[in-house]
DNA sequence: AGTGCAAAATTGACAGCGTCAATATGACAG
DNA sequence: CTGTCATATTGACGCTGTCAATTTTGCACT
């Protein structure tokens, strides 16, 4: 990795740049020249290394979704029944919602992203790895079982990314106590996993 | 309501384009400009009506809130069992998202809108109603009940909220044969609902 | 060492956007 | 018929993404 010349690596100084921005100002105060100004850069710099807004986004979604599946393989890891494995992937996944609430969104505001980049397309399937390996891993002939497993794998997957979003939009406040917001919701989120 | 003298009613057409619109392109593409240019009207047209960008997606939000909120109470009207309204309202959740799909990413797109506008506050509060309702009619004081109806409300909305946002930004493909996608999906949300 | 070349960064321009102030236009009451 | 006020238009401003042309720099090669 030749350094470029002038600002040491300035195609890694805009990525981090771009996710300060994003996780302060969210998605919508994410921009080309923003990013280069932070960074004492000419508004036209990230032209090179990104083609163009969607390319710096979705190498930004990229870094997000590769410490998304790490965070999630490092807490399944830590447990060993199935099932705690599995809560403690839903834990993992709202925590990284709730710890980086604008990467989250921008990672799954899908119209802005090319996820025919490299980079992002594999990321993406890495993160979604658990998932799909659950459903491939019954390659059964019998359909009741297949359908059943694909019905619980989109059920888990499903609940936890519905519950990340609609407390990151401040949707549920209804059910939650007011005061220690990111308290109770992991709280309540451990209910929905084991309660009944 | 006294008729504006240029153009009938500008205040509906607007958002009847901007409707339009947002199903066609997306939230990306609803623009101020574009909505005046649709009905003919000059790019500053909207601002009587709306006060700015927010104001106008926000009222546009409103009325998706209401249509959302009557299909899913249609739906439920429908059924006689608590268990056949509840699976009948998250079969109406999702089919409007599909049906939508851009006025409902509009809706939960919270950075974009004022959710103090009155218009909207009133539609989120009735669509969401029956969800609130199901736990505060649990006002007993058994800590214990009140903590299941709160977790089992979070697990339904949650998980119908999520199937929905998922199939919008095509992420469980993988779950789904490709084909028919619209028929296949709300196969799948059926067995989530329904099997085990 | 010196030279040429390709990558990296800057500059300047363009159209489109949201927003505001100033202006014009039509409807309606008196 | 006239005055008034809500409604709509025009023009301007700074911001954005994107492109073409240009300058700067690092590096390889003879």
């Amino acid at each position: 990795m030749t350094k470029p010349y002038h600002h040491g690596d300035l195609r890694a100084a805009l990525l981090a740049a771009a996710e300060e921005i994003v996780n302060r100002d969210g998605v919508a105060g994410l921009t080309l020249r923003g990013v280069a100004r932070e960074v004492g850069a000419s508004h036209a710099a990230p032209k090179n290394h990104f083609d163009d807004l969607t390319g710096l986004l979705s190498e930004l979604a990229a870094i997000g979704f590769t410490r998304f599946a790490d965070s999630m393989a490092n807490a399944a890891a830590a447990e060993v029944s199935p099932r705690d494995k599995l809560n403690a992937t839903g834990r993992a996944y709202v925590l990284f919602a709730l710890a980086e609430p604008g990467l989250f969104q921008l990672m799954f505001r899908g119209e802005r992203l090319d996820k025919t980049r490299p980079a992002l397309n594999e990321a993406m399937t890495r993160a979604f790895s658990t998932l799909t390996g659950a459903v491939e891993a019954l390659h059964t002939d019998d359909p009741a079982a297949k359908r059943a497993a694909r019905a619980h794998a989109a059920r888990a997957w499903s609940m936890v990314h519905g519950y990340a979003i609609l407390l990151l939009d401040d949707r549920l406040n209804p059910l939650l106590d007011a005061g220690a917001p990111k308290a109770d919701a992991m709280a309540l989120l451990d209910d929905m996993l084991t309660l009944d």
